[in-house]
DNA sequence: ACATTAAGTGATT
DNA sequence: AATCACTTAATGT
C-alpha cells in the first residue's frame, strides 16, 4: 500500500485563503484509505464532506437490485458535489463512494463547513463550484444514459477510465464494466471485440489497450 | 494435471 | 440489449 505524502496545504494553497488553511489543518480529520475501501455507503447519513488529497474516489449510483451506475470520479484537489446536498439536507446518502486507489480524504466536519461560507470568500467559491461542476456532470450522464447507445457509453466510460487513470491501459474485466454501465459481461465482451475489430483497441485478459484513434 | 475464472460466440427472447 | 448455454483461453494450485 502506498500512500502520498499528505501534503494537503500547498494542494489548496492557491483556492483557499491563510486562515482557512489554518482551520483547514486544525479541524478536520485525514484519513487513508486503501483502494477499494468504501467511503459514502448507501444508507449512512453524510456527516462530513471530504477532501481528496490524493488518489480517486468513484462515485456511484446503486439501484433496489445492486444495480450500478458510474456519476463521477473525485479527484486530488477536490471533493463530492453530492455530499453538501447530503448534509445540508441532513438526509441520507443515495449514493456510493469507493477509493479507486489508495487514497488520502480529509474529513472536514459538516458543523464547520457550514461556519466556512459565511466566514471565507475562497470557501464558499470553492464549495459553489464543486456543486455547480457537479451538476453540470450529472446533467451530462443523463443525456448519456437517455439518449446513447450502449456502444457509445462503453467508448465514454473508457476513455475517462484511462483519463482518470493517466495510461491507455486498463485493467479491468468485462465483467467489472458491465457492472459500472450497468449492463451484462456478454454485451460489453461483444461490444469490445467489435472496437478491437475496428483497431480502436486490444484486448488481453484483465486488460484492456487503448488506442489513439478511439 | 486439474480447477477456476475470464472471454468469445450462437441462438433465443 | 439481455439471457442462456456452451466453448475456449488464461491463470493459479
Amino acid at each position: 500500500m502506498s500512500y502520498e505524502t499528505p501534503e494537503y496545504s500547498s494542494i489548496f494553497s492557491s483556492v483557499f485563503e491563510p486562515d482557512l488553511l489554518a482551520e483547514l489543518e486544525a479541524k478536520s480529520m485525514l484519513m487513508k484509505v486503501s483502494s477499494g475501501e468504501t467511503i459514502m455507503r448507501i444508507g449512512s447519513p453524510v456527516r462530513a464532506v471530504p477532501l481528496v488529497i490524493s488518489g480517486i474516489v468513484k462515485v456511484s449510483l446503486i439501484n433496489d437490485d445492486g444495480q450500478e451506475i458510474l456519476l463521477y470520479y473525485v479527484r486530488k484537489g477536490e471533493t463530492c458535489p453530492m455530499s453538501f446536498t447530503c448534509w445540508m439536507t441532513t438526509k441520507v446518502s443515495s449514493i456510493e463512494g469507493v477509493a479507486e486507489e489508495d487514497s488520502v480524504i480529509l474529513a472536514v466536519p459538516g458543523k464547520v463547513v457550514d461556519e466556512w461560507l459565511l466566514k471565507y470568500p475562497t470557501w464558499k467559491k470553492f464549495v459553489m463550484a464543486t456543486i455547480l461542476d457537479g451538476f453540470s456532470v450529472v446533467i451530462k450522464s443523463i443525456d448519456d444514459l437517455a439518449f446513447k447507445k450502449m456502444d457509445d457509453r462503453l467508448i465514454i466510460y473508457l476513455k475517462e477510465k484511462s483519463k482518470a487513470t493517466g495510461s491507455s491501459l486498463i485493467n479491468l474485466t468485462h465483467q467489472q464494466i458491465g457492472d459500472e454501465l450497468g449492463t451484462n459481461r456478454v454485451v460489453v465482451s461483444r461490444l469490445l471485440k467489435k472496437l478491437e475489430n475496428d483497431n480502436k483497441l486490444l484486448l488481453y485478459r484483465n486488460q484492456i489497450k487503448l488506442l489513439r484513434n478511439l
